[in-house]
RNA sequence: GCGGUCGUGGCGGAAUGGUAGACGCGCUAGCUUGAGGUGCUAGUCCUGGAAACGGGGUGGAGGUUCGAGUCCUCUCGACCGCACCA
């Protein structure tokens, strides 16, 4: 019989509009229901929406709607992180301000969000670069200032001295600014910062609850924030008043974590920046200019990996802890990091590959003072080698014999009741990693930082009830710098606390911090007195499920979680973690093409033939061969791209939202194939059409329980419950994998009651009731075809209120089970048995199987295991 | 160098320690349909055999176990992250 085609072009746009006018997806604050809060990160208005988007927000969707049919109040919201340096480049190329720009983007990215069909409450929607959010933002920041969270003080920088501004490291390439070219300077400026440091142990802690991570980012996190445990030791100057320049120094504090080699020690070295290098540069020449020459040494990472140790042996030295007629010379080194630490080390060439470098080549002794297990002391040597595992303490005095770990803990015993000018010698310490935030920013499009700085009375906050501390329009690009800071009259301001002229702080906040707080202002954005609001912070967070690329796995959830954590100190929120959940989608990628000039050409422009194995591309305008290039992200530069428009326009949005949920699992890169969206689009076209099949079907004769219907039940109560909990994982290419074997099942009884004519009442109902839970199942991932199919089913009411399906766990229990039989673990044949068989019918069962004879032949059963309802192995 | 993830058909991928390859793509054959992205049926890990029925098989080598893709040890390879952090 022959069936209309579906046809998406007219039903999509249908029931977004009917979804719409019910509001189904807008979620109230007041609402009796458990709450579950699916958020996936808010894309940059760049301007057009990508696969990658595509991927991102279906994979939430799957989930929101799921959640709602099981009786879950969901909020699933989207906004944009609007604030940026595109739209500054923009304005910089094109003479369009910042603000128009970015506004239109987002218009143009939310029409083209839409027709994806994405359950979002739209009501809640916000543009971070709106004075109504970041007013919130700057009210914030104050807060935090006073909480003493906020710190301004001075570090180095990078600045592209020809934009005119600070650059971020990964704006860095080569040494040169990523936009301008520039050779990078580095420079001192005084800069806000967000303490992060001062939570460095809790985010480093509460990693280990975040049990609904991915394993791969809390190591990161664990990484970036870099936890060590050691000990700070003084070291007496011993000839301060025979070094020019180092007149009234007394100590030199240096933070290792190898305390138990101290014995070892051959060298100090300090950090050419460290205050020590610098007043005696002020008086040796030569040590002024090796240190202006380890300087120009590049900051990229090729320069670092390639650097050789140099050092400086500045002629001062200083007395071991414990032997006062031991001195140590104390170098200027370029390997030693001024930011990490006290900016001084001591060096033990035996048991540290750079110290060992160093002293190679400055001939310094190498001293191995720690024996590793099964080696003779006597005989053990450092070659090109330093020994960083455990051992046993040699050469050491009082530690000889010792464990490295008990040696640690004898030497930080000893130097912490020892005394040098009146203070303990060692003091036990936790270091970090981790730097304080610098979120300053030379530009004009990003957050207002609220602050006004006074001649009289220094720095002082906006008062809150002058907030938001709105951009000013009338700005210009056509000079590089802040256009903030050249305002004529932007930054004068009255200070709040003597009245006097002052100035504004023109620097603008960081990006990240806008994205650190979203998920909490979604909660409620309509607040307009508070950025938070406790009921609906309470409501809904933490966020149950958070989804997202995982290039964000450092910096914007550490930030995240660092926010979560300062906010509750100033009252605005009442918990610590943000996401309880974390999940972490692969990119879409696709196929490169080349034509035989080597140019890149686009997918559209393709045509694959393929013949056996044979994989050949021609180009459809000239006929030409194309050659198939590797399988890469999804870019411009490349041409591989796939414009989510055209496949809406050509498939529909479910099309394009079941390929990508089928094809891979979500936490790998889906490859985007031509075969692979055809295949999507004819399944759609088979549920389609299975649907009509089973709508016509009229009950036959026969009204007796069939077989065939039972089987199906079977079926389709196993896929509720396989689905379901597939859903909840995430899983979605096995729901996928589960709906083709029930459509599969439908398929075959539908053959089977159509050509024996056996399409009796039982086997009717049967189809009809698998058919239902098939457009269920399917609904979350492609809702437009599951609505229109639940209406051919006659259904009165949405599918996408229609309460998820419940197995019935009677469903999945056979009367009769196969088992297979194995011979020494060789499968040989299968029983059908009762399911509550017992043992002795089972051992029968199976030793009468020919297969099982004939692999016994004359040996001896030596036992036989059976491991009910799963298995039978004999073993001879 | 350090840390992490992962190696399964032609491809994407399935397998609470219990029948390896579900499901899809592609391919093969037959039927159907036929002007515009068809549909249906059967087959598709390798290998011997007409078949029945065998042999082998999850990067490699060992081990634990009645039984290993799965657990352990070593090894090879790929990808990702960090990288002079004392």
């Amino acid at each position: 019989m022959t069936r209309e085609r579906y046809n998406p072009k007219e039903t999509e746009p249908r029931w977004q509009a009917a979804w719409e006018e019910k509001q189904l997806f807008s979620t109230s604050n007041d609402d009796s229901r458990p709450a579950y809060y699916v958020l996936e990160m808010f894309p940059y208005p760049s301007g057009r929406i990508h696969m990658g988007h595509v991927r991102n927000y279906t994979l939430g969707d799957v989930l929101a709607r799921y959640k709602r049919a099981k009786g879950f109040s969901v909020l699933h919201p989207m906004g944009w992180d609007a604030f940026g340096m595109p739209a500054e480049n923009a304005a910089m190329q094109n003479k369009v301000h910042p603000g128009e720009w970015t506004w239109a983007n987002i218009a143009s990215m939310r029409n083209q969000l839409k027709p994806i069909g994405l359950s979002l409450d739209w009501a809640r929607e916000f543009a971070t670069c709106d004075p109504s959010y970041y007013k919130h933002q700057q009210r914030l920041f104050i807060d935090f200032y006073k909480a003493g969270l906020v710190d301004r003080k001075t570090a180095k920088v990078n600045w592209d001295p020809v934009d005119h501004t600070v650059l971020a490291n990964e704006q860095v390439i080569d040494g040169r600014g990523w936009r301008s070219g520039a050779v990078v300077e580095q420079r001192e400026l005084t800069q806000w910062f967000l303490r992060i440091t001062r939570f460095a142990d809790q985010l480093d802690n509460a990693l280990d609850s975040l049990d609904r991570w991915p394993e791969k980012v809390r190591t990161m996190q664990r990484n970036w924030i870099g936890r060590s445990e050691g000990l700070l030791v003084r070291f007496a100057i011993a000839n301060a008043a025979a070094t020019p320049g180092a007149d009234g120094q007394r100590d030199l504090k240096v933070y290792t974590t190898r305390p138990d080699t101290l014995f070892g020690a051959a060298f100090i070295g300090i950090a050419a920046d460290h205050p020590l290098a610098r007043t005696l540069a002020a008086q040796n020449p030569a040590l002024a200019s090796f240190i202006a020459d380890i300087r120009k040494t590049g900051t990229a990472q090729e320069a670092i990996d390639k650097a050789e140790k140099r050092g400086f042996d500045t002629g001062l030295r200083v007395a071991h802890p414990f032997d006062p007629d031991w001195t140590l010379p104390v170098y200027v080194a370029n390997f030693v990091l001024l930011e990490y630490g006290t900016g001084a080390i001591f060096g033990c060439p035996a048991h540290d590959q750079r110290d060992l470098d160093f002293a190679r080549a400055y001939d310094l002794p190498v001293t191995p003072v720690v024996c590793p297990p099964g080696v003779e002391p006597a005989t053990f040597l450092i070659g090109d080698e330093a020994y960083d595992g455990e051992g046993q303490l040699i050469n050491s005095r009082f530690l000889d014999g010792m464990s490295a770990s008990d040696a640690y803990e004898e030497v930080a015993r000893r130097l912490e009741t020892a005394q040098l000018d009146g203070a303990a010698v060692g003091e036990r310490k936790v270091n970090f990693r981790l730097r304080d935030w610098g979120i300053s920013r030379q530009r004009y499009w990003g957050c207002p930082i609220p602050m006004i700085h006074c001649d009289a009375c220094g720095v002082q906050p906006v008062p809150v009830d002058q907030l938001p501390v709105t951009l000013p329009e009338d700005v210009s690009f056509d000079k590089p710098g802040n256009p903030l800071d050249r305002h004529p009259t932007w930054s004068k301001v009255d200070c709040p606390n003597c009245g006097a002229p002052a100035r504004r702080e023109t620097d603008t906040m960081d990006t990240f911090v806008d994205s650190s707080w979203y998920f909490a202002r979604f909660t409620d954005p309509w607040n307009a007195g508070a950025p938070t609001t406790a009921t609906a912070v309470a409501r809904f967070m933490p966020v149950d499920q958070y989804i997202g690329g995982v290039e964000h796995a450092i910096l914007h959830l550490l930030y995240s979680r660092f926010f979560t954590r300062a906010m509750k100190e100033t009252g605005h929120v009442d918990l610590e973690e943000p996401f309880t959940g974390l999940f972490t989608q692969g990119m879409v990628v696709h196929e490169t093409y080349r034509d035989a000039s080597g140019a890149w050409t686009e997918p559209g422009d393709v045509r694959i033939e393929s013949s056996g194995a044979d994989r050949r591309a021609i180009h459809v305008k000239t006929g030409e061969p194309v050659s198939i290039g590797p399988i890469e992200k999804m870019s411009k530069s490349k041409k591989n791209t796939v414009d989510p428009d055209d496949i809406i326009a050509a498939y529909g949005a479910d099309t394009a939202r079941w390929f990508m949920l089928s094809d891979s699992p979500p936490e790998r890169d889906v490859i985007w194939t031509d075969e692979g969206v055809q295949g999507a689009w004819r399944f759609v076209q088979r549920v389609w059409r299975i649907t009509q099949e089973v709508a016509s079907l009229e009950a036959g004769s026969g009204d007796g329980p069939s077989p065939v219907a039972r089987a199906l039940r079977k079926a389709a109560h196993h896929a509720i419950a396989a689905v379901s909990d597939d859903i909840e994982k995430l899983r979605f290419n096995r729901c996928v994998a589960q709906i083709y074997e029930l459509a599969n099942a439908i398929q075959s009884a539908i053959n089977n009651a159509t050509e024996s004519g056996d399409g009796s009442v039982d086997v009717v109902d049967a189809l009809r009731e698998a058919n239902a839970i098939l457009i269920q199942l399917l609904a979350p991932m492609m809702p437009h075809l599951a609505e229109s199919c639940w209406e051919a089913l006659g259904r009165k009411e949405l599918v996408a209120t229609a309460p998820w399906p419940v197995h019935d766990p009677a469903m999945l229990v056979e009367d009769e089970i196969t088992l297979p039989v194995q011979v020494n673990g060789k499968r040989r044949a299968d029983i059908t048995v009762a399911r509550d068989a017992d043992r002795a019918t089972i051992e029968q069962a199976a030793l009468a199987e020919d297969g099982v004879k004939r692999a016994i032949g004359d040996a001896a059963v030596k036992k036989i295991i059976i491991v009910l309802q799963r298995i039978v192995n004999v073993v001879i």
